[in-house]
DNA sequence: CGCTGCGCACTTT
DNA sequence: AAAGTGCGCAGCG
């Protein structure tokens, strides 16, 4: 079949079109050639005719209007040869191996989660693929069926050629992946929340993502195909979430098109305008309004004027801008701030973090389990302001905090000896001013902000959820991944911790390795990133009491290596080689 | 103001 | 019931 001219172009527009979920019509596809290819009105009109007439182009009635397919797409699924018979699509992918796939990247990133972030290299997903099914798949025709789910959209290749799962659903050629769903826990036997990668269920241990308001829901941290999460999603404009809170959540009619609660500024500015003045009101969003202080009426003292002039509001770092509410059925945006002054007083829960961040009562949540008080009480720390169900906190909280009395969790009560080694590695001046026990009541007073480039509290990756003197057994403890470990003492040290029967001895121990012995360790894998230990000066017992954020952010590598280092240290430090216990 | 993304109601399979 | 479609709106440059 001879190719019409601009028929890429054309079937490129339909495609487009259909993307952005409008419909390819010949005004749109003209649109486009013009824009695109500067190709004239009249030849396009010629061009788009001349594809009808050759069948790549479907002219069809849809709903009233004339649409224009992508014959290919249309029915690539019953695409028939001369006798008649279904044939295949080759450029579609084929739904045995889209399963075996799904699996394989399932369990490569189970056993290496990682490779999450950095994609799966590309021999090992054929080498899994191939031990699954070495009948029916050669390596070659595994690459080849690669790089058709590549094409299709169902997988991605990066930059470093490694894969990852790609959106489920691009266009007409859907994949279904919610057929194929694995659930991991199947696998692990973890006690873990859902998590959908690509159309994989992941059972994962959940953890607040920066910026990513965590919801009650487990399905907050889903990554279905629609990528919720935004990570692989192409395009850098997101869509900012329908609908958070809505306390009336009656009376909504449901109406075609975007949602109530996404009107923009102007027009929520337009709709106010209409009602009478109303103290329940909030203070609609002025154009110079900060994320974290702004105006509105306090949420603790219900007052709008500020105390002083130098009182401020804070507004609760999770809901903040993001908890939508209706008056009438028009949507408000709305925090729950409150003055400065309002917070840290006695009541626990309207503590702020040592970085002047704040979690409402509403929004606070615990450390280890990140259920907020809906699932029970929460104990909050003095210091770190870190919040911990009674249960959940080791060692168990018997009793709840009277009002006005002061708790310190587990880790702000380390000995001064973890202080010190934190010091000298000088990776936190977080660490170090939170083992200021002496001066509990004011943990802002001495902190400046977000200033510090070591903000535990808004790392890019994945939060630790632990405060700052942790141990690195504590900090596994902390995720709840391994109810083998346990601190036993007020002094933890790895003699203490349920570790020696689960030590690979193959696992070199560490503990009192010079800084030149980490260093050799490293090099034999990362020869340019282990320079950084040697200039770092970390030598054994440093390295035991690293953490997460130390290795991602102090060391200052890239988040490639940094990662497959931290591995390292996790498994030099509880001398096991786990993937749950570097899970994220 | 035009392009883009996408929720959701509607239509087709 | 599931998949396909695109209206109508918001965000953005």
């Amino acid at each position: 079949m001879s190719e019409i001219k601009y028929q890429d172009h054309i079937l490129e527009a339909i495609d487009q079109l259909r993307r952005r979920k409008a419909r390819p019509d010949a005004d749109r596809i003209f649109n486009s050639l013009t824009r695109r290819h500067a190709i004239d009105f009249s030849d396009a009109k010629t061009a788009l005719e001349k594809c009808v007439e050759n069948g790549v182009v479907l002219k069809v009635e849809y709903k009233g209007n004339i649409s224009y397919r992508n014959a290919a797409k249309k029915f690539s699924h019953l695409k028939r040869d001369s006798q008649g018979e279904i044939i295949r699509d080759p450029s579609k992918p084929n739904k045995n191996f889209t399963g075996l796939l799904t699996r394989a990247i399932a369990e490569l990133v189970l056993l290496e989660p990682d490779y999450l972030e950095l994609g799966v290299p590309g021999a090992e997903l054929i080498k899994n693929i191939l031990s699954k099914d070495s009948v029916r798949y050669t390596k070659k025709y595994v690459s080849i069926l690669l790089d058709k789910e590549v094409e299709s959209g169902s997988l991605i290749r990066m930059e470093n050629g490694n894969f990852l799962v790609g959106p489920a659903k691009n266009d007409g050629q859907s994949r279904k992946f919610e057929n194929e769903n694995i659930k991991l826990s199947d696998l692990t036997g973890g006690n873990t929340h859902e998590i959908i990668f690509g159309g994989v269920k992941i059972k994962k241990k959940p953890g607040p993502k920066p910026g990513f308001k965590k919801a009650k829901s487990i399905d907050s941290f889903t990554l279905n195909g629609k990528l919720d999460n935004g990570k692989l999603r192409v395009g850098g404009r997101r869509k900012r979430a329908k609908k958070v809170f809505d306390p009336s959540d009656n009376n909504i009619p449901k109406k075609r098109g975007r949602p109530v609660g996404s009107l923009n500024k102007s027009t929520i500015e337009k709709q106010l305008a209409k009602l009478s003045d109303n103290d329940s009101r909030p203070e609609s969003r002025s154009s110079n309004n900060s994320h974290k202080e702004q105006g509105g009426v306090c949420s603790v003292c219900h007052l709008q004027n500020k105390k002083g002039p130098t009182d401020r509001m804070i507004a609760c770092r999770e809901c903040s801008n993001k908890v939508n509410f209706y008056i009438h059925h028009l949507i408000c945006q709305y925090s729950f701030p409150a003055h400065f002054s309002c917070l840290n007083g006695e009541d626990m829960m309207l503590r702020m973090y040592p970085d002047n961040t704040w979690q409402c009562p509403h929004c606070k949540t615990c450390v280890i389990c990140y259920e907020t008080s809906d699932a029970g009480y929460l104990a909050v720390c003095s210091i770190c302001a870190d919040a911990y169900h009674m249960g959940c906190h080791q060692p168990k909280i018997i009793d709840k905090i009277k009002l006005g009395s002061k708790w310190l969790c587990i880790n702000c009560q380390m000995p001064e000896q973890l202080a010190v080694n934190d010091i000298q590695l000088g990776f936190s001046n977080i660490d170090a001013l939170s083992k200021d026990h002496g001066d509990s009541m004011s943990p802002t007073s001495q902190f400046s902000g977000n200033s510090s480039p070591i903000n535990f509290r808004s790392s890019p990756s994945p939060p630790s959820p632990t405060p700052p003197t942790l141990s690195p057994q504590a900090h596994l403890n902390g995720h709840g991944t391994s109810p083998a470990f346990s601190i036993k003492s007020e002094s933890p040290s790895f003699k203490d911790l349920d570790l020696d029967e689960n030590i690979d001895p193959s696992i070199p121990d560490a503990s009192n390795w010079t800084y030149d012995e980490v260093y050799n360790y490293f090099a034999q894998y990362f020869p340019e990133e282990a320079k950084v230990f040697k200039e770092q000066e970390i030598d054994g017992p440093s390295l035991l009491l690293m953490k997460r954020i130390d290795v991602l952010t102090s060391l200052k590598l890239k988040l490639g290596p940094a990662l497959k280092i931290y591995r390292h240290v996790v498994k030099l430090q509880v001398r096991r080689d786990d993937p749950k216990l570097y899970w994220l």
